[in-house]
DNA sequence: AGCTATTAATAACC
DNA sequence: TGGTTATTAATAGCT
């Protein structure tokens, strides 16, 4: 529903995640309102952003409806005597334990530890998706390799450039050919003065990583 | 968006309110839980029929939410009875929270989700942890892929001795070796009668990896 | 904060 | 209640 098919998943880009958050609380607000009011039913709602902010909608009001809630579900646990404070208190900490320990147990196992028990099934998908991670991993890693390439070709250009108009004014030609070229550190990391930057780039994405990484590291220091 | 236009007012007629309301609402829950997986925000939904059925959708646990809602209204939420055990507990499930988000971070970069910020240094840590844990797996597949070549080994083995002393038992003679061997369907798997296993093993994870783990299955049932 | 091309929800009908 | 389809409504990707 709309430019193009997306999949339900976390949006790991925290600015569109705040644009769409602003957008679907919007609808989802709008359209439990018309439930209501189409339907005669009584609607809560409450959100909380990533960032802790509250958003909220009730046909009638919250603390009614909340009360109602309670007296459905016959749990009165939140009149706050300390003992069933505790309780509640102790009860979030055993999930939240409950939840920590799968996470880190699936932690592990993606840490290529504690495979101890998995079936050559579980171990096949475990093994498909560290592929897929590190496919991510390393194509979001040649992104900013790529990035950084063209922007030290555009600074090179620019440098290169600037040279061609100092040599006119110092010598009174265009032709410095060998001087200058000779001169022009850059293009020994494949600078395009009339080449194909793409090809370049490939070229580089082709040899080893840590390789690449490390003259990059150099280059840019 | 239906066959018509509708206006957002009480449907009179109780038999469509009824269709729209359980339409409608299921549409509503959906969009609700789209919007918490989305925008990482938690949801919190309590709807009534005008028959008084509560339908409800919470992301997290709704005892949590209307918690979290009724100290976020409460601006004074003053402390009950400065009861140090619920200072405690509290503590506890703030300082289980946090590590449980440090942890999602983790895992999501290694699933090689989230990965906007990291730098190409970070990138390459995450890769290279992402082959070691690679490794690992493969070698935890094969150990056990190999184990269980042993046992079939050994098994086909047994049934492969078996065969003789009947062959013996039957025909008073020991020489079965072209009609039993073309019997013996294990062999076809690499069974190592007087053959090297090792390298029947080492032959086999040459191979990609599906296919081996797709024979395997269908030899083992 | 708007603007559309698209997708998704759903009103009417069965 | 569940399925189908013509339409409208919501919204993803851009600006």
């Amino acid at each position: 529903m709309g430019r193009g098919k997306i999949v339900i998943e976390r949006i790991d880009n925290s600015t569109s995640r705040q644009v769409t958050f602003s957008k679907r609380r919007k609808g989802l607000i709008k359209k439990a309102k018309e439930l209501a009011i189409l339907c005669d039913a009584q609607v809560g709602l409450v959100i909380f952003s990533s960032t802790g902010k509250l958003y909220e909608y009730a046909s009638t009001s919250m603390k009614s409806l909340i009360e109602r809630y309670n007296t459905c579900k016959e749990e009165h646990h939140h009149q706050m005597n300390p003992e069933s404070e505790v309780k509640f208190w102790q009860r979030e900490a055993e999930i939240l334990t409950q939840q920590l320990q799968n996470l880190q147990e699936n932690h592990r196992q993606l840490m290529g530890e504690q495979l101890y028990g998995l079936t050559v099934r579980n171990l096949q998908d475990l093994e498909n998706q560290l592929e897929l991670s590190l496919q991510g991993v390393r194509m979001k890693k040649e992104q900013i390799l790529k990035d950084e390439i063209q922007e030290l070709n555009r600074k090179g250009n620019l440098i290169f450039q600037e040279n061609v108009e100092l040599y006119k004014k110092v010598f009174g030609t265009t032709d410095m050919a060998t001087t200058s070229r000779n001169a022009f550190i850059p293009l020994s990391y494949g600078m395009h003065v009339g080449g194909n930057p793409q090809e370049l780039v490939q070229l580089q994405l082709c040899q080893p990583e840590q390789e690449v990484c490390e003259t990059l590291d150099t280059a840019t220091k």
